[in-house]
DNA sequence: TCCAAATCGTTTGACAGCAGATGATTTGCG
DNA sequence: CGCAAATCATCTGCTGTCAAACGATTTGGA
């Protein structure tokens, strides 16, 4: 069909949707884009970076741990990880103690400080989460964080 | 093997699953690392670009197409679509062609050498997306896909 | 008609994420 | 014991992504 010039603004052909039937991937990585930039800004509101968020639930879940045992459990690069903690440790958040045992780790803790931006940041959560899949049922969120989950535990091959 | 050590490798912690059950936008952030990797490793093989890819496969669906309709239309940021072009119209997959109607636009055109190439990288796809979802059955990749369709339908909000 | 606003492609600059190298320390093994 | 290899935290450099600004062009309204 000829396009008549005025291809403008009415009836848009919006490719987008057979794309990500066929492409399962493509519809994973969008739609954890538009999560992700929501999570950003829900974070940036908050004060607190979704990264330092995650290393505070973490030690308040498990106690004192490396930055290496934070870095594969959160699934953050060790690199990363360190301007993380930097920032915790500056904000009173944490503290890095040594670990006398084996000097090369941390052991990251966190202060009361840190617990108490936590249980701020922790309540702010229910609603963003409701707010980010809001186009979700109950239902099918508990669908999505099963079938997530048995993804992650296996893993992609290589 | 009974390595009675306190804290170290043995028996882990495993606190990841813990938080993918909690923060389902985390789960879904990770699954897509993942499978973004994947993808890219699979692009890197086949020496073809993710980008080069569904700009070819979207020129071949709905014929010539601006650069804004194609980084629209595949959730591309214009600015990276500028050098995705580049590529592909260097390796002849491509002609920019003027729009005589909006000289402002250029109507991207796929070329044959474009249509072999694509040929080619679309018969790799099954197979890929079978070993990145392997640890899906086929109906949970169908339910995936609807879920994630709906969530990509509507959005999340601002 | 004419001019302000919008649109298209492009360039630039800032910034996050990741691979690899490095120094300090610990572990494994002869 | 002694030394090679592994581990932890850190730093550096590269790459990909995105926001903002910019010229060229089109559009809409006074």
């Amino acid at each position: 069909m000829a396009t008549t010039g005025k291809t403008a603004d009415r009836a848009r052909p919006t490719y987008f949707p057979t794309l990500a039937a066929e492409r399962l991937d493509i519809a994973l990585c969008r739609a954890s884009s538009a999560v992700a930039r929501a999570a950003d800004a829900h974070a940036a509101a908050e004060g607190l970076g979704v990264g330092q968020h995650l290393v505070l639930r973490m030690l308040d879940a498990v106690g004192p741990c490396s930055q290496q045992a934070l870095s594969e459990e959160l699934r953050i690069d060790r690199s990363v990880m360190v301007s993380v903690c930097d920032d915790l440790e500056r904000a009173g958040h944490v503290r890095r103690e040594r670990n006398p045992a084996d000097r090369r780790s941390y052991a990251v803790t966190i202060t009361d400080s840190g617990r108490r931006r936590l249980a701020a940041a922790q309540a702010s959560i229910p609603a963003f989460l409701d707010d980010a899949f809001h186009a979700l049922t109950d239902d099918e969120r508990d669908r999505l964080g099963a079938i997530l989950a048995k993804l992650l535990e296996t893993g992609t091959p290589r």
